[in-house]
DNA sequence: GACCAATGACTGACTGAGCAACTATAGACG
DNA sequence: CGTCTATAGTTGCTCAGTCAGTCATTGGTC
């Protein structure tokens, strides 16, 4: 134990993607909060805006984020506060709730989305040679395949599949 | 915009990042729930074991972590308590106050690291093959130098280098 | 069709973190 | 030497998020 154990390689290793994450993340709550965004705001906006109709119920945007139901409840709240979201109910399902974009929540977004993807350029896309961002992101998704079971959603963006019934 | 813009590669790109480091950092953190710790108690147990005579400056240890100088006296406050570390007064200046870690301290992290390095391999470093794995570091460690200025602590952890003059 | 477990959302109590204000000490400068 | 500014750490306040508990609704089973 000459060499700390505490420097292991592998340890480095995670590091590594840590400081990357955490780097990226500063980077990005700065350019939301320029826009009146948190970054889970922003995050909630992104996943209905995706979602067909801008809207999702309660349960399934809570799976999407990195929240608790709880917390999506309250994330909610205030986005509805502020106007960005409002709550719809649902008509065959009495229990369950639909988050539905504003216009003024797209308008946040689509004001907001520009300069993300230019930090998202500058930062990360274009620190990298095209052929060793293809790599880097292959193996990422290896990775992320093992770490993140159920994510699997491939290109076309199909996590919602099974419960978008209503 | 027949294509949604809200489904940029760039975007799924930064995703997957995201994703990396959120799988992981749940996997380690139920691990280190298991032994009695959160995440960012086992960070400041790390960069204290990793530093001369298991001690830094409460600043210094604020630099270290993701977290703020209150956040610090916080975090030390609760392992204090519960006994895995102490504080020590700076003999040169006392303003300064050192976080120690104590036997217990210690051995807490050595119970608790083997388990943390078995997860990193088996979910990040053994899911490459070594060719692969090196390419992958070496594209992070150029992203991580843009996004974290001054964090580019080399092989070698100088990070420290200019306040341990106490 | 009446009961009963499962499901969806919400709420209260609590935890953890940051900012800003505060105290004490250090070091510089006249 | 006395004052003035910068620095180290702590503390009060507030906010965001979780957990556990609650209520309403649903869908199955007999």
């Amino acid at each position: 134990m000459t060499k700390n154990l505490y420097d292991d390689a592998r340890i480095t290793a995670v590091g590594l993607v840590m400081e990357v994450y955490a780097g990226l993340a500063a980077r990005f709550a700065a350019q939301f909060e320029e826009h009146g965004l948190s970054t889970v705001e922003f995050e909630v906006l992104m996943r209905l805006a995706r979602s067909p109709e801008h809207q999702l119920r309660m349960t399934d945007l809570a799976a999407q984020t990195s929240l608790s139901t709880s917390g999506v409840t309250r994330v909610v709240d205030r986005m509805e506060r502020d106007g960005l979201l409002c709550r719809r109910a649902c008509p065959s399902d009495r229990r369950s709730a639909y988050a539905v974009v504003t216009e003024s929540g797209m308008a946040r977004l689509e004001e907001t989305l520009p300069g993300h993807i230019q930090l998202i350029q500058d930062w990360f896309i274009g620190q990298l040679e095209p052929a060793r961002l293809e790599s880097l992101l292959d193996s990422l998704r290896v990775v992320r395949d093992a770490v993140h079971p159920g994510a699997t959603a491939g290109s076309t963006g199909a996590t919602a599949g099974a419960s978008t019934a209503c």
